[in-house]
DNA sequence: CTCGTTCTTTAACGACCATTCCACAACCGA
DNA sequence: TCGGTTGTGGAATGGTCGTTAAAGAACGAG
């Protein structure tokens, strides 16, 4: 009966995502995201109740894509020393790449803009974080079993301090140098 | 000949620095600022040409008390797993204080923000950085003389892993508890 | 074809943005 | 005491903010 949407919600939501992701969520206004959907205002306020509200979304809608990305690297073959560096140094290739902008990752710069300020954001941050860490716990549990790393090693500790590291690369990439964080990443290598 | 100034520079750039580091750059309004120092728009745009003005040099004046912490931690007694421990807890406790309203490290958020977007502030944000690194770098150094770490360790690359991890916590900081954030701290100190 | 519902478009809203301007106050050297 | 210079406080700037209102277009069910 009614009239159907003349646009994909999931195409919209992804030019969302990349803007708030290229810019933050403050420095990012109603007119950027009109410009990048291609959508009209009243459509997107219809569709989306409000910029916050398109945020969180948008903050759930990276989570499918980057959190799987580093899911399917974990699982890949290789020892588990050989998935973490790929993973890590896959963090190190995106903060290199010019093409990226500067962009780094759109959970750990929700949850430096807007952690602790707003609970439902803070809430999907936390559950982004909590989804790779547990990503990595599954393959630490499972290299010590296997005997690939100590018996006596705690994997739920060592999949935070990898996750630490990543966000820490994540952080050093705004200013460091390749080599600088290719360190960080043999030296968390060597310490499983 | 002329009018003095009739407030202390000093007081109000730590005033600024206080809004900034709490709410962010972009969320943070001129309206703000003038609230929060006391000082007339006038006054503060005379001072300080802008915002972004007032800005670098928040960041500048945030190094100074920051950094120097850092440092008086590193040359305090113990060994050096010790000290390192203390100032990682230290940043740990910072981030689950409540008082502190998650304000983090400015030069961390700085960093996120405005990483590669304004070329004088990616420079104090890396000048920022670069002085910590020196600071655990000279620590490592001397440790390694001392036989307090292997020979084969390299200082350089000790130093950017524990910069590394430290600004991991500061992002884990967001939505980690107490806990997790001390199993970060001492599977890094492990790896040394 | 018509009706009911939803989508789309555009104009408009009041509030607030960073910044500038200006009249006036305060100080110092003479 | 007075002149020169700078600091001060606040009104005013044009522009942009996030959001809403309103009017018409497009669709599916009957």
């Amino acid at each position: 009966m009614p009239r159907p949407k003349g646009f994909d919600p999931t195409e919209v939501l992804d030019a969302a995502v990349g803007t708030f992701w290229q810019k933050g969520y403050a420095a990012t206004s109603a007119q950027d995201l009109v410009d990048r959907t291609g959508l009209g205002r009243g459509s997107l306020y219809n569709t989306f109740s409000s910029k916050q509200q398109l945020f969180k979304e948008s903050l759930r809608r990276y989570e499918e894509t980057s959190a799987t990305r580093v899911e399917e690297m974990l699982v890949a073959p290789g020892t588990i020393r050989e998935r973490v560096r790929r993973v890590l140094m896959d963090v190190v290739h995106d903060e290199m790449d010019a093409s990226a902008t500067h962009r780094g990752c759109l959970a750990v710069n929700a949850a430096l803009e807007l952690g602790g300020v707003d609970d439902e954001i803070t809430a999907g941050v936390r559950h982004n974080f909590e989804r790779v860490e547990n990503a990595f716990h599954a393959e630490f549990a499972a290299a010590r079993q296997a005997g690939e790393i100590g018996a006596g090693r705690d994997p739920r500790a060592l999949a935070r301090f990898t996750l630490a590291a990543m966000y820490g690369l994540r952080v050093l990439g705004k200013t460091a140098d390749r080599q600088a964080l290719t360190q960080v990443v043999e030296t968390t290598i060597e310490a499983f």
